[in-house]
DNA sequence: ATGAAGCGAGGT
DNA sequence: CCTCGCTTCATC
């Protein structure tokens, strides 16, 4: 009897195993069709002795359906997949669903209906229709997903495709990719980059496993010392993965990519559509040969992906904490990254302008190998940076900027040069309370207060989503024209430079203003052709922006980010600030950084002002491995979450009153989360302090195996934390 | 997860 | 005696 183990994409259900019917060719890996009760599902062959189950008859087994038309995944994902499930306490089968994150990609035809506007008009324009032709003006997508961007519903849009207002287009999922050149554009590279540019591509050519810290200033020239070892990948007719964090600035690196290789490369993130998205799976399942993805330009979803022929990993920015996901699998892609380049044979490279002290300790320990570029691309100068301390030089009330970085603001504009305030908070006020009675607007389903947005003219939950209509007056007390905005937002700071600088002309960089490629790709084109002369920004213009005319950058409130206690705030404060005072002084004139702080003494803050990069790194050091923090230790957090108080709270209890008691496990809690009520569910939070020799996840898959909890309550780990949150 | 079965409460 | 809503159970 052919039997044969199954993943099932389902964390409810163990593997399953199941009859081979005669003829048909399965092997471990290949993705399979089987039937699960009185339904079908989709699961992955495995190999038995690796998902133990008990044992099941061979009189109960049923034959599987079909096997899909697609290349088995691979044994190198196959045992990436069963780490990260290891490592991260997740469920692998909630792992692995992440590859197949494309369900169209499966089966059916190789063609998709997508439908655009005509440019017709229907015979009644009901205001939805309005809405809609308003809305869809450029899009070509399936029904579905125009009904979700124009907010409609699909059957609005069936009427408008019966009118003849949108078309049908046929479009071929499969059509290949145009080809990427290894010697399209030729790099001048100083002779840093070459001499590092020579180490990738040495490891690249000989295909092992390698992982390296790429570890240059801002402007240093970074992404073309990597793009030297793309090149060797496609030269070796092999794919390469480059990890992003945000898509924001994908827009700038793909020109760069394009100049160098004279193609587009690959993208993926989680808001392709599903046309889209089932092209770039089926082109990297297939490889790069045939118009198959050479290069794949991804967020952290990209890593998982069944690359047929991959022969190197980059994570570009690799310090940023977007690379740790905070819901679902908690994974940290910079880890999972170096994983896949360890089960793959091949080279991984970190590169930062501010690595992460785990990072650099694997450097120092020899793990990595440490390539630097201590000095600027070109002959530009870093810039010098200059503390305001805000207890000494007061902005006057009710305003953020004191009075010396305002001068600079004028002296820049003066000059025609540009001039970047970044203040990490979105909207223009954090909080709203009125004047009368003291009432504050809060989240109904969050610990959070609703944020105001004066552009759009709402508040804002930034934890879940939910909006209101600022109203007119105080919802307690009644009272009229008694809300007070409480803080400062970019946008604020935005009107504050208007009034200060009548005339300039400002933009607001946010995840809000830029919130598409089109809108990103058109704000760099604006700020490159000087139209722009202050950009007020939150971390979002922190990396990867290289504006040439940007020659000051304000941090508006360098202590924001030392607030709340959290473990790496400090090493995130630093990197931030770096990053950003990284954007002045790029071209040929040098910049000038000014740092609002009311705590100039504060280590952090002192060595920005320093320029002293190894003492920040040394106190930090010192410090962590004080609080027996990563690299020293190890954190974990137990989160349990349920939208009944008291059911949450109980299972918390239950958790914590069968911890176990270990030399090298300190466990504390349970305790409300920082944000107890998160999108309607309250939160309880245990954390771990291990010791590095503990096996952590051992002790929390023995603890949380033996319990129960009832069905509204939800118990995720989660491993390396990085929010606190 | 998710459909099926089992079961008590309440209606006809 | 039937229907509704809820819990429990099994899925190879």
């Amino acid at each position: 009897m052919n039997r044969v183990r199954l993943l099932i994409f389902n964390a409810a259900l163990g593997p399953l195993d199941y009859r081979v019917p005669e003829g048909m060719a399965v092997e471990a890996g290949s993705v399979v069709v089987a039937p699960l009760g009185p339904r079908q599902t989709v699961g992955v062959v495995w190999e038995a002795e690796r998902l133990p189950t008990a044992p099941v008859p061979d009189a109960k087994l049923r034959p599987l359906i079909a096997v899909l038309p697609v290349p088995p995944i691979r044994a190198e994902l196959r045992r990436l997949l069963e780490w990260t499930a290891d490592y991260y306490c997740a469920p692998l089968s909630a792992v692995a669903r992440m590859v197949l994150a494309s369900g169209g990609a499966l089966r059916g035809p190789a063609t998709m209906t997508e439908y655009r506007l005509t440019g017709g008009a229907p015979e009644r324009l009901t205001p939805q229709r309005r809405a809609a032709i308003d809305a869809l003006e450029g899009e070509q997508a399936t029904i579905r997903e125009l009904a979700g961007i124009a907010a409609v519903s699909e059957g609005v849009l069936r009427g408008l495709v019966n009118q003849g207002v949108l078309e049908p287009v046929l479009v071929d999922c499969d059509r290949p990719y145009p080809r990427a050149a290894a010697d399209h554009g030729q790099p001048e590279l100083a002779p840093a980059q070459a001499e590092a540019a020579e180490r990738l591509v040495a490891a690249v050519r000989e295909r092992r496993f390698a992982p390296f810290l790429l570890d240059g200033v801002t402007g240093s020239g970074k992404t073309e010392t990597y793009f030297e070892a793309i090149a060797e990948s496609l030269r070796c007719a092999r794919q390469t993965l480059v990890l992003l964090p945000e898509i924001a600035l994908t827009e700038a690196f793909l020109r760069r990519f394009e100049e160098r290789f004279g193609a587009a490369p690959v993208v993926w993130h989680s808001s392709l559509k599903s046309t889209e998205r089932r092209r770039a799976w089926r082109a990297i399942a297939a490889g790069p040969e045939n118009g198959g993805a050479q290069v794949v330009v991804g967020a952290r979803s990209a890593l998982f992906l069944p690359y047929a022929n991959l022969g190197l990993i980059v994570v570009d920015e690799a310090h940023e904490v977007s690379f740790k996901q905070d819901e679902g699998v908690r994974y940290n892609a910079r880890d999972v990254a170096v994983m896949r380049a360890r089960f793959e044979r091949i080279p991984a490279v970190l590169a930062s302008a501010t690595p992460a002290l785990e990072s650099l300790q694997m450097a120092e320990a020899g793990v990595y190998e440490r390539l630097v570029l201590p000095r600027r691309y070109g002959g530009a100068q870093m810039p010098a940076i200059t503390l305001i301390d805000l207890t000494e030089h007061k902005p006057e009330r009710g305003r953020w900027l004191a009075p010396p970085l305002e001068a600079a603001l004028r002296e820049r504009l003066e000059r025609g040069e540009q001039s970047l305030l970044f203040l990490n908070r979105r909207g223009y006020a954090p909080l709203t309370l009125c004047r009368n009675c003291g009432f504050r607007f809060k989240c109904p389903n969050c610990s959070a207060w609703l944020v105001e947005h004066r552009l759009s003219r709402r508040l804002a939950c930034h934890h879940c989503g939910h909006e209101t209509q600022p109203p007119a007056t105080c919802p307690e007390c009644g009272e009229p024209d008694c809300l007070v905005a409480c803080g400062p937002g970019v946008e604020r700071i935005a009107d504050e430079v208007a009034e200060l600088l009548p005339g300039a002309r400002i933009a607001v960089a946010t995840s809000d203003t830029l919130n598409s490629p089109e809108k990103a790709a058109a704000f760099v084109a604006e700020a490159e052709a000087r139209a722009i002369d202050v950009i007020v920004g939150t971390q979002l213009v922190t990396k990867g922006f290289h504006f040439p005319e940007l020659t000051l950058v304000g941090v508006v409130d360098a202590d924001l980010g030392l607030e709340g206690g959290d473990l790496r705030a400090a090493e995130r404060t630093y990197q931030q600030i770096a990053q950003v005072a990284g954007r002045a002084g790029r071209g040929s004139k040098p910049g000038e950084v000014l740092v609002q702080t009311r705590h100039p003494e504060a280590a952090v803050i002192a060595a920005l002002a320093a320029g002293d990069r190894d003492a920040f790194y040394a106190a930090e050091t010192e410090a962590r491995r004080h609080a027996g923090a990563p690299p020293f230790g190890r954190w974990a957090a137990i989160i349990v979450s349920s939208e009944d108080e008291a059911e949450a709270r109980e299972a918390a209890k239950r958790i914590g009153a069968t911890r176990p008691h270990l030399p090298d496990v300190m466990i504390v809690g349970p305790a409300p989360a920082p944000l107890a009520l998160l999108r309607g569910r309250y939160r309880h939070r245990l954390l771990l302090n291990a010791r590095r020799s503990a096996e952590v996840q051992q002790v929390i898959r023995d603890w949380l195996g033996e319990l129960t909890f009832p069905q509204g309550v939800r118990v995720s780990v989660d491993i390396d934390p990085y929010s606190f949150v």
